[in-house]
DNA sequence: CCCTGAGGCTAACGACGTTAGCCAAGGAGG
DNA sequence: CCTCCTTGGCTAACGTCGTTAGCCTCAGGG
C-alpha cells in the first residue's frame, strides 16, 4: 500500500475553523454552513474568517481533504486486512460505513462543487487506489467504484423505494464483482 | 411494460417558463438558473413568475418531472427492444446516453434537492421499473441501478482519472450484472 | 520608541429568493 | 352599459448570502 500524500499544514486557528465547519455541516446540513454561522461558533465575525481562508471554497476544500484522507485510510485498511469474505466485500463494507457515518461530508466530497484545484495533488488518486488493489484490473476497479458511490449516494439521499434490505443489494454487487 | 403515470397539465405560460428554465440550465449551469434570469428570458420581472409557480422549487420540480419522464421512456424502450447484447447492456446504453445528453438536468434530478413531494406519484418508480424488468430480481435491479447512476454521475463530474476508455468500464459492469 | 504586520472589527455591495402592495385589462352579472 | 372581480403584470423592499474596503488595536522586533 502506497503512503498517503503529505498534506499542507494548518495553523491552530485554521484547524479550529475547519473543525467548526465540519460540526455545523454534519449537525445541520449544507444550508447551515455559512460564513456567518462559522464565525459565530468560532467567536468572530464572518469577514474575519477571510484573514485565515481566502474564501468559503477553501474552507470546504479543507473538509473535502479530510474526507478523502479518512476514506482513503479506511479503504486501504480494508484491503490490507480483508476478512474471510474477500477484498471486494471488505472494501464495500468500509466504503458504506464511512459514507453513511458522515453523509453531509460525503455529499460535499462527491458533489458538483468539488474544488479539485485546491486539493492536495495525489490525494484523490490515493483514496481510490484500494479499488485497484482489490480487483487487479483497472476497468473492473472503476466499475466497482461506481457501484460503491452509486449505492452510497442513493442510500444517503433515500432514493431506494425499498430500502428494507439494502444489505442484500450491497451483497449482490459484491458477488457480481467478485466473480472471475 | 406499464404505462407512464398521467402528469399534471401545464398552461402555455407555465410551459414557456419551464422550457426557458431548461434552456438556461443546460446552457449555463445551475448557478445561472435564477428567478431573475428566467424572468428576463421569458420577458417578465422575477416576482411575476410567482403568479405561475409558487416558488423556484416548483419550477425545478417541473424540470425533474420531465427528466424522469424522458429517462423512463428511454429505459422502457431499451428493455422492450433489447439488442443482441441483452437487456442489461441495452438499459445501460440508454441510461448513459440520456444522462450525458442532459448533464445538468440529470444532476438536478439526482441531486440532494430532489423535490419528491412535488413529483407526480409513481413517476419515479415507473422510471426505475426497467431495471427490474431487465434483471428479474429486485436486489440485482437495485445494484444495477446504483452502478448506472454511479457511472453516469462520475462521468458527468469528470471524476474518473483515466477516462480514456469508459466504454470498457460500462461493459465490465454490464458483464458483471449479466451473469446468472 | 517607533513601526509593522497579524488579526480583529463595522459598513457596505451586489446577488439571491421571496413578499407586499399597486394597477391595468378583460370578462361576467345585473 | 356599468360595475365588479379575477388574472397577471409591475415596483419596492426585506432578509440572507459571499465578499470587499477600510479602520483599529496590539504584540514583537529594529
Amino acid at each position: 500500500m502506497s503512503a498517503a500524500p503529505a498534506r499542507a499544514h494548518r495553523s491552530e486557528r485554521e484547524a479550529e475553523i475547519v473543525a467548526t465547519a465540519r460540526r455545523i455541516l454534519e449537525a445541520q446540513g449544507p444550508d447551515a454552513l455559512t460564513m456567518r454561522r462559522i464565525g459565530d461558533e468560532v467567536g468572530m465575525r464572518a469577514p474575519s474568517l477571510y484573514k485565515h481562508f481566502p474564501g468559503k471554497r477553501h474552507v470546504e476544500a479543507a473538509l473535502v481533504e479530510d474526507a478523502f484522507a479518512e476514506m482513503g485510510a479506511a479503504l486501504h485498511r480494508a484491503v490490507a486486512r480483508p476478512g474471510r469474505r474477500g477484498p471486494v466485500a471488505a472494501i464495500l463494507a468500509a466504503y458504506r460505513e464511512m459514507a453513511l457515518a458522515n453523509p453531509h461530508i460525503y455529499r460535499l466530497a462527491t458533489g458538483p462543487d468539488l474544488p479539485r484545484d485546491l486539493l492536495t495533488p495525489g490525494l484523490e488518486a490515493w483514496s481510490g487506489e484500494p479499488f485497484f488493489l482489490a480487483t487487479g484490473e483497472p476497468h473492473v476497479a472503476q466499475a466497482l467504484w461506481a457501484f460503491s458511490h452509486g449505492m452510497a449516494i442513493l442510500e444517503i439521499e433515500g432514493r431506494f423505494m425499498d430500502a428494507s434490505n439494502l444489505d442484500r443489494t450491497w451483497r449482490s454487487g459484491a458477488q457480481a464483482f467478485s466473480l472471475p
